[in-house]
DNA sequence: AAGGGATCTGAGACTCATTCGCAACTTGAG
DNA sequence: CTCAAGTTGCGAATGAGTCTCAGATCCCTT
């Protein structure tokens, strides 16, 4: 049953991490996902193909993913944490604050000057969060 | 009982924010942290003050105060949030993550970059969050 | 192909920060 | 000083996320 293909499938197998029914049916929803979506939507959308998949377990796929570095785990504000694949690299997301829709974006410049400002302050960045929350230009508030 | 004399608590007076005994501790409380306290703790510490606040006060002071624009609310990664006094104008945080200290800062030129970026995208920035997460420079992890 | 021990999983109880509901109490304009 | 509107304390209620544990699965070994 399992596409010995995959290469991040293959990934966790070799990290010991076991590919159950479940956390394939759950790492279809984050392939196919467009929209970081929160634990709640991946449990839905995770139940459509196999209807076996619990809350809980969404839970704890989700964080082992992210401890072997599959997922990446967003908490924009309030509100519950959002997920997505880490495949495509690093970047940062821009919200919008009149419809929710999330937009990435990645900038080295900003990324560099983070690390200057950090070095500055005698610190090494482990890890950063940047979000920008706005609206389209000209549109009133 | 109240010290017109000060421009937060004129200023809220002014706004038909009521300026109650509890109200008062819980600012005072804000205005000698350093810490950026959780709600928790400026419960623990207004008490001291005035035993009879509550933690419900807390919570509703707080998000009183932050509609205000006189406090701002952190929240850092995981746990709750931490709030602080809005004046002194915007800044970002580096938490340590060895010792969980926060240390300000300020670049403008980041924040003309956040600008720049969120207009080629055509939009405006109505807010944004900036955290770095790291730990002194030339220490093993 | 069969065995079996370590890993998972589902269901529901549980945690913890934050919010609510409501009767009693304060504040501050007049 | 008076009183309506705004606040408060208490305890109950939420809601995202975690934990417990018996039973189900995975997958390495023979
Ligand atoms: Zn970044
Ligand atoms: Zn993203
Ligand atoms: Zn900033
Ligand atoms: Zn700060």
């Amino acid at each position: 049953m399992s596409d010995e293909s995959d290469p991040i499938e293959a990934g966790l197998r070799t990290e010991g991490v076991r590919v159950t029914r479940q956390r394939l049916a759950i790492l279809h929803v984050l392939r196919e996902a467009t929209d970081h979506p929160r634990a709640e939507d991946i449990l839905a959308r995770a139940k459509e193909q196999d209807p076996s998949v619990s809350q809980a377990t969404v839970y704890r796929t989700l964080s082992v993913l992210e401890k072997a570095g599959t997922v990446l785990r967003n908490e924009f504000d309030g509100a519950g944490a959002r997920y997505e694949l880490a495949e495509g690299g690093h970047h940062d997301h821009l919200i919008d604050l009149d419809t929710g829709a999330v937009i990435e974006f990645h900038s080295d410049k900003i990324e560099r000057l983070q690390a200057e400002i950090a070095a500055e302050l005698g610190y090494e960045i482990e890890w950063h969060r940047l979000e920008l929350y706005g609206r389209k230009s000209g549109r009133r508030r």
